[in-house]
RNA sequence: GUGAUUGUAGCUCAGUUGGUUAGAGCAUUGGCUGGUGGUUCCAAGGGUCGUGGGUUCGAAUCCCAUCAUUCACCCCA
């Protein structure tokens, strides 16, 4: 028996959740537009050079590679096969490789026109990447991201921004969030005045873990990484910091007094806090200490969105980065962006049901086909109704009406025309409401003014 | 990479301590004169029970291997 399959961690999208799928995407689209930014793509694939050694050790192995095409093993010496080494054999017979994440694509393209570009530049990017990770819930290996991104600007304003964003596109699709937001630097201030600044990533990554495994758990994991219990000591107030945000920044404050670092960081999101209150938002805004992102490329802001309705992790995250080009030989470019992770947010606006009736809709309406005579009366008509802007569809054939309207019925489609010999005697269309039941005889005007004022 | 879990029809699942021809619901297709669907009734198609081996007179059922699935960890969206 062999049922054709799609590889583990990928999936197909039917028409519904297209429909779906699109009605995210466009909306998400339409904001970042109002914002100004403008989209950019970029290859499925990229030049292994580009992606290696961008993702850390873990990442490397991750990356999907692509053979070579052709004799690929022509120039490969018997010792290099018998060595049985994946990765060296790996590099010698792949040169490309899917995208992992579209941030560095980016920079790649950023450095590659950096003559055509002007900056600040606010891109955003709609595409799927691909992880050669092992899948489980809501973990795919092909998914989406929509990224945006402003580069070549060092401004605060841009945090500020993006932050609005956010707000307004969870607040279009009608999902409570709460934006969580921290700083780079208040860790690093952190780490330094407890002694422990070469331990920094073992320190956020474990706090980061907070949610998950509680205080004890984060306790363990820091003593498992060799973090000193005098540290680890000094932490727990931090850790749990309480209150406002006012108040924690202002405890903040007493704590990190001696780290330089630790301070400009406090003063970075205290602008952020304080610009934002000029420009009211929806959702929550929360300085939450314990956001350290897993990746440790950023550099100041770090930005996690949560769903306040469904549990779920982050359904969005982003932050600031500082030359996010220097790997590419072009330095000095700061950039700042988050992701939204739209398979995340399709799986709450699944649960909450919060699609737009309208968003869902396909034909507006069907004409049954009763053959030849009919169909000859009803082309021009049809091409009326189209012209109006109606979605219409003909039955291609003169089937059964069981079947036709059964087909009306399996698409959703609202409205069914019949047209036989006596409404082509009269000249009129028996329009049939799916939903109620209803029909009436209708002049083709008057069946196109009916679908305009249901707008 | 680590640890578990589950593989029976297109989908969701039954299947007794191992016993003849493996079942149900949903879905699909057809029928109840080709002018009415979403909700009736009747019928049909569809499975070498993931694959390979073993134990047995006999295996969907027990054992081994293998592949696949799902979940958790690592890491991440």
């Amino acid at each position: 028996m062999q049922k054709p399959s799609i590889p583990k961690g990928t999936r197909d999208f039917s028409p519904v959740e297209m429909a779906k799928r699109n009605y995210i995407f466009n909306t998400i689209r339409e904001v970042f537009h109002l914002y100004g930014f403008q989209q950019i793509e970029t290859p499925a694939m990229e030049n292994l050079s580009t992606l290696m050694g961008k993702y850390g050790e873990e990442g490397d192995k991750l990356l999907f590679k692509i053979l070579n095409s052709g004799d690929y093993f022509s120039d490969v010496s018997d010792a290099e096969l018998t060595e049985r080494n994946t990765t060296r054999l790996a590099a010698r017979i792949c040169e490309k490789g899917l995208r992992y994440d579209l941030t560095v694509p980016f920079a790649r393209f950023v450095v590659q026109h950096r003559n055509e570009i002007t900056f600040p530049f606010k891109r955003y990017q709609i595409q799927p990447v691909w992880r050669a990770d092992r899948p489980q819930k809501g973990r795919y290996r092909e998914f989406f991201q929509c990224d945006a991104d402003v580069v070549g600007s060092d401004s605060l304003m841009n945090e500020v921004e993006l932050v609005q964003i956010m707000d307004e596109v969870f607040r279009r699709f009608g999902i409570r969030v709460c934006i969580k937001i921290n700083n780079r630097k208040i860790l690093s201030g952190i780490a330094e005045v407890i002694g422990e600044a070469d331990k920094i990533v073992d320190i956020t990554v474990a706090i980061d873990k907070l949610d998950k495994i509680g205080l004890e758990g984060v306790n363990n994991e820091l003593r498992s990484k060799e973090i000193s219990e005098k540290a680890i000591r000094q932490l727990q107030p931090i850790i749990l910091l309480e209150g406002s945000n006012e108040e924690k920044l202002q405890q903040l404050k007493q704590v990190l007094g001696g780290s330089a670092i630790g301070l400009k960081g406090i003063e970075e999101v205290g602008y952020v806090l304080e610009r934002i209150k000029l420009t009211p938002i929806q959702a929550e805004l929360e300085l939450d200490l314990t956001l350290a992102r897993g990746l440790n490329y950023y550099t100041g802001a770090i930005f996690e969105v949560k769903a306040l309705d469904v549990q779920i992790g982050s359904i969005t995250g982003g932050g600031r980065y500082d030359n996010l080009t220097g790997v590419f030989g072009m330095e000095g470019v700061s950039g700042v962006g988050f992701s939204f992770g739209a398979d995340r947010i399709f799986d709450v606006l699944n649960q909450l049901e919060l699609y737009p009736a309208d968003s869902l809709l396909t034909t507006q309406l069907l004409f049954v086909n009763f053959g030849e005579k009919e169909e000859a009366w009803m082309l021009p008509v049809i091409s009326k109704v189209r012209a109006a802007g109606i979605r219409t569809e003909l039955f291609p054939e003169a089937a059964k009406m069981k079947k036709q309207m059964g087909y009306a019925d399996a698409k959703h489609i609202p409205f069914v025309a019949i047209v036989g010999e006596s409404e082509m005697e009269q000249g009129k269309i028996n329009l049939k409401n799916m939903l109620t039941g209803e029909q009436t005889l209708v002049a083709v005007e008057e069946l196109i003014e009916r679908f305009q004022s249901d707008k």
